[in-house]
DNA sequence: GAACGATTTATACGATGGTTTAAATTCAGC
DNA sequence: GCTGAATTTAAACCATCGTATAAATCGTTC
């Protein structure tokens, strides 16, 4: 580390970071990325042992920066803040073409076709999300974080996130005035996740947790969690 | 066609279908299919010109059908049954392992990785759910189906049931009573689809249409779009 | 400036995958 | 049973990719 040509080491990682996104693991080439990082085909080999050595590097960099990212979610002074920053934290990583947290649209592509060996390092880092996804989730409805409901909707969420960046480029086409490239755009998007997932949240709340209370005195404010498995 | 050995055209396009759902359309290899299809590695050059010959057989006669789906969702009484069939309709095609109707996965695929030459006939089938679900979308929340609101919402709902499908394989590790194998699951997620957007659409719908007759009826249902960044 | 380790380069090896070719086989019609 | 077209087979070609190797270059230290 540290060492005198240590921008290699970096630039390799940087353009490494920008292909896999692209294509994927399996379908990025090694020689690809070294072109786009102007260097030799086997510096991959001598600065990581091998493709897996340069995106396992990768995965932990961009776990750690996810982590930072979860502990601000937790952190939020209410479920539904941590829903909000949960969202556009997200959506800000996958937004960034050669930002430092690429790591979602990668995990995208390991969902669609996982490569083996990295099954353990990439479900760690899905695991992660999830948890902290379904503790907030579960926040909002006032249910456990482990309740089939609460992870129905966090995957619902999730989805959300995870296609609107996927099919970026789709919706680019579909529809011009949708470029996921444009930074407005993203933000519209972020903040159209969150509404519709949280109109979706309250709503199914209030089905869940039908305490006559709440009908009769509209202006209470029913934070009560008990009804555990309501309907 | 109607050929003698016909079936070897079929047992190959069966084959086909179950790879290229499986791993993606780089990913899939001839030999895998020929293997799988009990056939010799020429025979996909001889049936169809290529590996791309093969996969836009494969997606034509999809197309079709996904374009029989359709009208269904089309022709259903309210524009509630129209998602309600929109999202059963896609989740059944994308559920069934070898079905006819493997295009979704394979769809999922594209919108991750596009293989340029397909760009074209992807998109058409895609564009083509995008309209009908807009068009169902818009009818729910009493909004045109180009409307931004609509798409926004739409790209939601699909994004919901591609997602679903996608990390199907990865849900089942994280929590083993989330098996989307599981026909019953299947169900029960389709529903939960139905349900989380249903909700989430006639909450956007109240918010955008805040008609004084229903609040006065209802009795005040705190409801007004005020609390749009509360805390 | 000689020496030595770190880094980079050019090149090649082995494996895999898409495609092609020519021979072999099958099958209908006579 | 023979013929000719359709179908299937075995084998090979060519490109690409991951990886490895040996030489060349660079930078630091003495």
């Amino acid at each position: 580390m540290t060492g005198p040509h240590d921008d290699t080491r970096a630039r390799l990682l940087h353009a490494a970071s920008e292909v896999f996104a692209e294509v994927g693991y399996q379908a990025a080439t090694i020689r690809a990325i070294c072109a786009r990082a102007d260097a030799n085909i086997a510096l991959v080999n001598y600065h990581f042992r091998d493709k897996l050595g340069l995106y396992t590097a990768l995965l932990q960099r961009a776990a750690e920066e996810n982590e930072a990212q979860l502990r601000g979610v937790r952190t939020a002074p209410t479920p539904e803040e941590g829903l909000r920053r949960f969202v556009r934290g997200m959506m800000r990583q996958l937004s960034q073409r050669d930002g430092p947290a690429w790591w979602a649209k990668v995990m995208g592509h390991e969902l669609v076709q996982q490569t083996p060996a990295l099954a353990a390092a990439v479900e760690h880092v899905i695991a992660r999300n999830a948890v902290v996804l379904c503790e907030t989730v579960g926040g909002i409805l006032h249910r456990p974080s482990d309740d089939r409901t609460t992870r129905l909707c966090a995957v619902s969420i999730i989805g959300q996130i995870v296609h609107y960046v996927h099919a970026g480029p789709v919706l680019g086409l579909l529809w011009p005035d949708v470029q996921m490239t444009d930074r407005q755009t993203v933000h519209e998007v972020a903040d159209h996740i969150i509404d519709f997932s949280l109109k979706a949240l309250r709503s199914v709340r209030r089905d869940s947790h039908p305490t006559p209370a709440r009908r009769r005195l509209r202006g209470i404010r029913l934070v009560q969690p008990i009804t555990e498995h309501g309907e």
